[in-house]
Order: C-alpha cells, then sequence, then structure tokens
DNA sequence: CTGAAAGCGCTAACAC
DNA sequence: GTGTTAGCGCTTTCAG
C-alpha cells in the first residue's frame, strides 16, 4: 500500500481535500459525523500528513542540525545525548553529521544544512578550521538567518549564542590543585593545542605557575601529533626534568600515559600525578583510577539544545547572543597523591 | 539577508523564474551570457536550492533514519560511525534517534520517521520491543514501502534486509576457548536475556557445554536487571560453586565483574578466567586487560547502510531480503589463561 | 533561447 | 458545513 495522501482519501469519500485536512485535524468546522468516518478511515490506513509538504508549508521543519568534531569520543556522545533528549522533548529532531575534525567537510556540511531542512544549528568547530581560523562558511550560514549555537569549540569571531566550558578556570584548577598536593614539575601534554579549548587549559595552567612564581618551561608541553609516538615524547620528557605530575587533556591521553609510565615501571601516584580531561568511563576502570576533569557533556548538550530551540521559537524579537560557561568539577580518585 | 530563492532572482534580473532554474542548473538551453551572470549573482549572495521544496518534488530527501537502542554503548555508537561514514559517501544524511531500550519512544520514532522525511531506515530493536515482540509499527512502516534494514536486535517476524552479528557462534567460540583453556564452571552474566542477541550466545554457549556432555547449570547463568546489585550476584554465583570463567555480555559488565572480582582479592585470570563481549577502548586498559568479543561495528554500520542505499536507489525492481551475517573475533588478551 | 503552467502534499483564507 | 483557491520553492514539459 503506497503512501496516503489528504487526496486520495477525498477521492475515496467523494468530498474536498480541504474537507478532509480539516477533518483529519479534528477542525469544528466539518460534521461530526464527516469528521468521524473520515477520521476512522484515515487511523485504519495509517494516514501520516506529508511533513515535506508541512515543512515546506510552515518554514520550519522541526529537525536541528548538530555537527560534532567526531562522535568517538566520549565528550561529544555526552553532548550528543544531552541534545537528543532535549531536542525530542521538546518535538525536533536531530540530523547529526560529523566534521571528522576536517574544515572542507565542516564548510560542506554546513553549507548542506543552509539549504532549508535545519531549523537550527548546533556544532563545535573541527580542530582544522579553528587552526585556519578560517570562518566564512559560519558567517553565511548565520546570514541565511539560521538560528545557531556554537559549543565547547568556539570562535571570538562568530557572533552568536555559545556554551563553553570554563577551560581556562579547569587549566587553572587541575594545576593549582597539583601544586597544592606538593608537586613542582607539572607537565601537560595535549593534542588539541590548536583549539580554542587546548590553549585556554594552557593559560590557566600558565597562570596558575605564575601565582606561585614558577617559570613557564615550554619543555614541559607536550604538543602530541596524531601519528607521533607518545611513549617516546614521554621518555624524552622523564629524561630531562624530574617531573612530578602529568595532565593530560584527553582520557584516552590519559589513560596512555598511565599505560607508559606503568611500562616504565613508575608508580602512579607515588612518583607521579595523573590528571587527566573529560571524565568517561576510562577513567574508573583503569588501575590506579583516574583523577579526572569532568566538563559534564550531558548538560552542556541539554543547554545547548535549549538556548537553540527557544531562539528558534522566539523568531522574531532579538534576544542579545549570550554565551554560558559551564563549571567543570575535579572528580578525584587514585592517581593523584599529596606529597608531605 | 533573508534566505533567496528563484523567485528573487527572477525579479532582480526582469527574467522567468524557470529561466533561473534552468541557468542555476548550468542548462544548455539558456544562453551562454544569461547562465553567466545568473549563476555569478547566485554564487555571489549564496543562493542554495530549497532542499525541502526538492524533497515534495522528487519525492527523496536524500536523508536516512538511523533508530538505535542507545548511543552511550560502544558497539552502537562504532556503528553509528560507519553508517554515517558511508551515508556521507553516498550522499545522505542522517537523522538519529534514540529509542532508550523503549518500546513506546521506539514506536513513536519509528511512526514519526513513516511521515515522508527519510528515505530509508537503519533500526536495531529496543530491548522492550523485543520481550514483548510487538512489531506492529514496523509491519506498518514497511506498509509505507520505505526502505527498512533491521540490524544486530533483530526479529523473525519482520521480513526485511538484516544485518546480524553471529551471536549463537561467538557464545559457542567463547565458551569451546575456555573449555578447551581447562574450564570446567563457565557462568553468563546478561543484562540482554531478552534480546535475540543474548538469547542466541546463551544457546551458543549450551550447545558447546553439550557438546562436551556438560549439562548445563541455570544457576551459572545470571539474569542482570538494570538496578540490581552485580556484586551480590557475583558473590552468591561464588558462594554456590567453584568458578572457572566468567563471560560477560557487555563490555562495562566484563570490566565491572573484573573490579569486583579484584576487589574480592581473586586473580584474574590464575582463578578465574574473564570473557567480554563488544571491544571497546575499556578492556584494553583495565589490567589485566580484558580478553574480548569484537563485533566489527564499523563494519556492520557500513554494510548496513550499504544494503539500505542500494535498496532505495533500486526502487522498481525487486530483490529478494537478505540477512547478512557478520562473524565475530575472539581478541585475546590477559583475561584469560590455560589450566595445564 | 525564454516563459507559462502544472504539480509535489498540505493549510488557510475566503466563498458559497 | 463544505469547497475553491492560492501558495510554500522547485523542476519540467510544452509553447512560443
Amino acid at each position: 500500500m503506497k503512501k496516503l495522501t489528504l487526496n486520495d482519501i477525498a477521492k475515496h469519500f467523494g468530498v474536498s481535500i480541504s474537507t478532509v485536512s480539516k477533518a483529519v485535524n479534528d477542525n469544528a468546522e466539518i460534521s461530526k459525523e464527516v469528521r468521524d468516518k473520515i477520521q476512522k478511515y484515515a487511523k485504519e490506513h495509517h494516514y501520516r500528513p506529508n511533513r515535506v509538504a508541512l515543512s515546506l508549508l510552515k518554514k520550519s521543519t522541526k529537525t536541528i542540525g548538530v555537527i560534532v568534531p567526531t562522535i568517538l569520543n566520549y565528550f561529544f556522545t555526552q553532548v550528543f545525548f544531552g541534545i537528543e533528549k532535549t531536542a525530542n522533548a521538546r518535538g525536533y529532531n536531530i540530523i547529526s553529521c560529523t566534521s571528522d575534525e576536517s574544515y572542507p567537510k565542516e564548510v560542506h556540511t554546513v553549507g548542506l544544512l543552509s539549504a532549508g531542512i535545519v531549523d537550527g544549528l548546533i556544532l563545535s568547530l573541527s580542530h582544522e578550521t579553528q587552526a585556519k581560523a578560517n570562518i566564512e562558511h559560519i558567517s553565511n550560514f548565520i546570514d541565511a538567518q539560521i538560528p545557531l549555537v556554537l559549543f565547547d569549540r568556539v570562535s571570538d569571531k562568530i557572533e552568536c549564542d555559545k556554551v563553553i566550558v570554563d577551560d581556562l578556570q579547569a587549566g587553572y584548577n587541575t594545576t593549582k590543585h597539583l601544586l597544592n598536593a606538593g608537586c613542582k614539575n607539572i607537565a601537560l601534554v595535549s593534542e588539541i593545542y590548536n583549539s580554542s579549548v587546548g590553549k585556554l587549559r594552557v593559560s590557566g595552567y600558565q597562570n596558575a605557575l605564575k601565582e606561585r612564581n614558577i617559570p613557564f618551561d615550554s619543555k614541559l608541553l607536550l604538543k602530541v601529533k596524531k601519528d607521533d609516538d607518545l611513549e617516546l615524547l614521554i621518555t624524552f620528557l622523564l629524561d630531562y626534568k624530574k617531573i612530578d605530575a602529568i595532565i593530560a587533556l584527553d582520557e584516552m591521553m590519559a589513560a596512555d600515559v598511565l599505560y607508559i609510565l606503568k611500562s616504565k615501571n613508575i608508580k602512579v601516584p607515588e612518583e607521579i600525578s595523573i590528571i587527566g580531561f573529560t571524565n568517561g568511563r576510562l577513567s574508573k576502570y583503569v588501575s590506579p583510577s583516574l583523577t579526572m576533569v569532568s566538563q559534564h557533556g550531558k548538560y552542556i548538550g541539554e543547554l545547548t539544545a535549549n538556548i537553540l530551540i527557544d531562539r528558534i521559537e522566539n523568531k522574531g524579537d532579538f534576544i542579545p547572543y549570550t554565551t554560558k560557561i559551564v563549571k567543570t568539577s575535579l572528580i578525584e580518585r587514585e592517581s593523584t597523591r599529596s606529597i608531605k
């Protein structure tokens, strides 16, 4: 049985198409009998109004686009989960896309979503986009008058609603926590040194050091590229200086660091403490379990979706753009110790 | 600047709307000059044909729906990743939905997606749906003539393309592996005892036992409900009998079991071996690292998407439905040992 | 080479 | 209470 349309039903009963439309929408204009018999027929034949036609008419698709750099990362999965949940609760569907950290793919996807298929867009910039700092595609999107909310990986050059993690503070807090615990030489490993997020965390780290008059040593800042051998970099680091603690800007990386240290028979946390970012499942299960910074991904997703939908549904009266800053929490586990 | 339409451009040049349509589509019917100037204008003003209007006209949205029970699970995330990748490569977008293992939510979502917004659907049944075995919503969907591919959690009662994991064989293989290693009393913990997948794995487990004339002991089969205290169940199990090995049907559960055993000072694998299902990130990082069954999630996603898109693009000539069975691999790590 | 018109499925004035 | 009509943005015959 092919998809049923209003026209089909109208023909079947020998009435006009608008009568059927009104009937299925339970419009009181139509006599009770006619309404009932049409509704019964519609139900029996599983009539569903064509949402594409409705979208064209109403200029609203009730779907929102989501572009994240990758889904294979606990933080983004969490955010995505939060977005999906609140969007659904508010009657929206999600079109989900991945930029794979690639600038051209992001440009392409943003372009695609600007063609009227979404009522709004949630985006976290790809690493490459942030490195290039080329955001023309975003400006074009905004010009098309479609609401946009940026989260986590944002850009100052883009004017729109934003939800960000308090990464400066988080970098500061973690470092301070380690300093307070008696650590002196604190290294930091980052795979996202070009992203806004990575830079802020490093700044926070530097701020905490400066406060204690500890000079920043760039050799303690490990910038790890995709295919770099982390083990080798860590080996060099340990040869260079006695290290008390390592901050890793990613959960996997924190686990990798732990793994490498263990394989070198270095005791964690007795000899070196580790703190990682993104409090996912790994951190709890490795041993020693890892002290982590939680960014509250699910909450960020919910907040982002709510801000976007509020703006979608409020078109007309312009509300100034806001930037919400979500605080992080330090989840203390076994990978950090206090040096007396 | 509001979204530009063909009409706007037509007015701007004082030509007809169909001329503009042909011009932007680079139709040779239109003179080179006119084409060029219109194309130039369109590009400068970021004209993008409204995809909703196109969808209505072409009766094709170039999007496919994906409904998974949950995204917060490594296997489904992997499958999703595979789907997204190949769908994008073939020019399709993804509308992603989660059933949250809930029957009503699945019914609702399937209904939503049957209203013309997707060209096809990829679905893995929710736990509740499989328990209830009520699949009327799926039948209705199929009646609407929209291609459907089921993966992993499928149902015999539904006639459509399917991609499944060879769970019977996987259950058999894991059990046999443990038996060959000298294990006698092998327990199995499952949170998905109502799902097709869970049942098949248990059948495979039973087959392997039967082959060795080991009677199946239902007390060794732990059915864990959402809020059950796993630690307590394991304690009872260990009190009941000397256990040589535990098979866990989920990665988190395997890690939990490991955790519980360690906390009881039971050596893994010296005293008890563990094999888990779903080879995610956890398994590699816990210690001892876990021997796991890999279901090749990404490949399943790619395969599923390809089958669906082939069917979408082949409408007309009917190809018989296929069921593809994807074999699993056992990834041996440190949580299993051989008893001499 | 360009334009008029129909139509995808639906809703909402506005007639009757 | 029911029907007619216009139109959302686009493509595609078919005339001119």
